[in-house]
DNA sequence: ATTCCCGACGTTTTT
DNA sequence: CGTCGGGAAT
């Protein structure tokens, strides 16, 4: 008998045989996925269909690429040297670096994150004289993302463009892509888009990587894009081995370009694919189970399938209905510290669809001494402290990286300012180097006057570490820079508070090396900024301590806990404002329900608020997921405080489109401002909740602009918006 | 060059 | 309410 195959039910042992030619597996949520993915893997390497070498298994976090190749290895008693089990990202990564020079790139290109790409595009609108309100960095970037990701490059949208925002986002692209290039950097769509033109481009470079793959695996098939199919057809050889692993109803990323048609129209593009279903679902219980099912049958972009479970009954839904954001967190905390007594803290996860929703849930956590984990938000590596070492070691490893060069050549105080800067950057483009070139040289420039020992010595002491990086482990030579930097001192003198917690992140940050460096020991700094480029927080997350986890749905995907909190299930929070006017993005967002929903294995809570702040007070009305869920599962707990006010029950049928006519609530005990402005002149003693007692000295305003000035006792005055200041009345 | 104060602005999800 | 950027003060 086959150890492989033995535990399997008859579906999952279909998808791990059915080695050779086109297949795809519809996994639904929970059905042992990753467990018929890795069997697959080990199968084709037993059966000598394969070796390691020869096999390409892509995925789209490193977390879960990390987990399938060490479970790989498990079952094949650690024999898996050089198989690729990598992200779509860090595989396009590893093709260019060896590639590079065709696409005129250095192997040692940088890889500009996010933030990196708006300071570029930030810097683009400012040089081409547009800057001004119309042309917000965020959204020219979505644009030129999505042009990207369609493969329609900056000169062809130039001379296609029509009209004065097109010309003008034309422009900007292709002032980006040139600013790039000069950095000897790519961002996040580059690496992708870059390796389907590079083996559109070299024939004979794409015939070697085909010929070395004879089998392709992708996961999360779902949420491939335009770019990352085109790079799945140029690697695919005539065996057209191919297997693709998904669920369409877990499609979360039609945002960021992935394209759903890839999975529904599978097998158009692959005659002859074979399907199989994997719809028995080993992780929920029928209840939760047939409350999802429920919401995502109202979806009509479906394969459709009908997940079923051995496991019968379970506890209803609970449906949480509280007045505010705050009593949604605290009836949330309420009830986990109820059930942290029996079960443990790290079985529980509260997942929401913003990260600005964390705040409330924090708050209500930090008061009462629960420990608690964020995973995304404010990513490790976008922390201020962190991007200024990393921009010294990029600095270190590509001269040319302009954006990490202006990041830290003031940082800590050199005294070059704007003027400066203005200065280099001029001299730099006339002779076509680097800003850090030009600074190397500053003493032949008269313009730079004064300032030129500075910056000489600034470029001398970047050169200086690039001549011994490769001599000593990085982690030492990130505790060398902090210590010649006098970083310690220099974040105290700025703030105490906030500098020992950047101090302690730096430590974080150094041991973090040295782990790396204790898995890949002959790794060079270059090679260590090239995947740490490529990392995120989710791929930090462990799950080890006792703690409560707090994330976003999106970043749930994969992970299953006993008991899940859904919280904030309001119409304009969940489903999102933005989608509601367009079918297609509700449907991806009831998507989102079904992948928050299939997280839990015994327990799911559904919360929402009557009223929630944003920008200023708003009624909320229960989100339409709600009404959608099968109401029989569902048990209704009502903490509104009752009779101040009524609205209609969550579930009661309404058009979806209508919203309610604005009730007020008439509150009695606590007392917003701006509800009852006459409440506030000058000589009223107030109580604020960060600022605590004090009196107001002034008011300007009225209404919404009430403006108040308040001296608080041992603080001093300060002005505050009333609309936001949670102000109580105190005498 | 740096700091400090004011007003404008904002909020989706992330490899 | 936060954060960020611009502009004036030092």
């Amino acid at each position: 008998m086959n150890r492989l195959l033995d535990d399997l039910n008859p579906e999952q042992r279909a998808a791990v045989i059915t080695t050779d030619g086109p297949l795809l597996v519809i996994a639904g949520a929970g059905s042992g996925k990753t467990r018929v993915l890795t069997r697959r893997l080990a199968y084709l390497l037993t059966e000598r269909k394969a070796t390691p070498y020869q096999l390409l298994a892509v995925t789209f976090t490193n977390k879960a690429a990390g987990e399938m190749r060490d479970r790989v290895a498990e079952l094949m008693g650690g024999e898996i040297g050089g198989l690729q089990v990598s992200t779509f990202h860090s595989f396009c990564s590893r093709l260019l670096r060896r590639e590079a020079v065709r696409i005129g790139y250095d192997n040692q290109f940088t890889v500009f994150d996010a933030g990196d790409s708006e300071t570029v595009i930030k810097n683009s609108i400012k040089e081409l004289g547009l800057a001004g309100t119309q042309f917000a960095p965020r959204a020219q970037m979505r644009k030129i993302s999505d042009l990207k990701n369609k493969l329609v490059g900056a000169t062809t949208y130039l001379s296609q463009a029509g009209g004065y925002f097109e010309n003008a986002t034309a422009k900007i692209y292709a002032l980006y892509e040139k600013r790039l290039r000069e950095c000897d950097a790519m961002d996040f769509d580059d690496l992708l888009v870059n390796s389907v033109l590079l083996l559109r481009d070299n024939p004979e470079v794409a015939k070697n990587w085909r010929e070395r793959f004879r089998y392709l695996l992708v996961d999360e098939y779902q949420d491939t894009n335009h770019v990352q199919y085109l790079l799945l057809k140029y690697l695919l050889d005539s065996h057209n081995n191919i297997c693709v692993v998904g669920d369409e109803d877990q499609s979360i990323y039609g945002w960021r370009g992935a394209d759903i048609r890839n999975i529904l129209d599978f097998e158009r593009d692959y005659p002859g694919a074979k399907i199989i279903k994997l719809e028995q679902n080993y992780r929920s219980t029928h209840t939760i189970l047939a409350a999802a099912s429920g919401v995502i049958a109202n979806n009509e972009s479906r394969k459709g399938k009908t997940l079923w479970t051995a496991l019968k009954g379970g506890d209803p839904l609970s449906l949480l209905i509280t007045d505010s954001a705050e009593d949604e967190a605290r009836h949330v905390v309420d009830i986990v510290v109820r059930r942290g007594e029996t079960s443990r803290l790290s079985d529980m996860v509260i997942l929401y669809r913003t990260n600005a929703q964390s705040r409330a849930f924090e708050e209500q956590l930090r008061r009462r001494n629960i420990p608690y984990q964020i995973v995304g938000g404010l990513a490790f590596y976008q922390r201020k402290e962190i991007k200024d070492l990393l921009a010294y070691l990029k600095l270190i490893v590509n001269p040319k990286d302009d954006i990490s060069f202006n990041r830290v050549v003031n940082f800590p105080k050199r005294g070059i300012g704007d003027r400066t800067i203005e200065e280099l950057t001029t001299i730099a483009r006339a002779s076509g180097s680097s800003l850090l070139e030009t600074a190397g040289m500053a003493n032949q420039h008269a313009p730079l006057g004064a300032k030129a020992k500075a910056l000489m010595a600034f470029a001398g002491l970047i050169e200086k570490h690039r001549e011994t990086a490769d001599t000593k482990p990085v982690a030492v030579l990130v505790q060398d820079i902090v210590e010649e930097l006098g970083l310690v001192q220099e974040l105290l003198s700025e703030d105490k508070v906030t500098g020992q917690t950047k101090i302690e992140n730096i430590e974080t940050f150094i041991e973090g090396i040295s782990e790396y460096s204790t898995h890949n020991p002959s790794s060079t700094l270059a090679q260590y900024l090239a995947d740490i480029s490529l990392f995120t927080d989710l791929d930090i997350y462990k799950e080890i301590e006792n703690k409560i986890t707090l994330m976003t749905i999106h970043s749930a995907k994969g992970l299953e806990y006993d008991t899940v909190f859904l919280v904030g299930l309001e119409e304009g929070i969940f489903p999102f404002e933005r989608s509601i006017a367009e079918p297609k993005q509700i449907e991806e967002e009831r998507r989102l329900f079904y992948v928050g929903a299939t997280r839990a294995r015994k327990k799911l809570y559904l919360t929402c608020a009557v009223m929630r702040h944003r920008f200023g007070a708003v009624d909320s009305i229960p989100s339409r997921f709600i009404r959608e869920t099968p109401q029989e599962l569902i048990e209704k707990i009502d903490f509104r405080r009752q009779g101040m006010y009524s609205l209609p029950s969550a579930t009661q049928a309404r058009p979806m489109q209508q919203p309610l006519p604005s009730q007020r609530p008439q509150e009695a005990g606590v007392h917003y401002v701006y509800e009852e402005n006459e409440t506030f002149h000058p000589g009223r003693v107030v109580h604020h909740p960060t600022f605590g007692r004090g009196r107001i000295v002034t008011t300007e305003g009225v209404g919404d602009s009430l403006k108040l000035e308040i001296s608080f006792t041992g603080i001093g005055t300060k002005k505050i918006m009333a609309r936001f200041a949670k102000l109580k009345v105190v005498g």
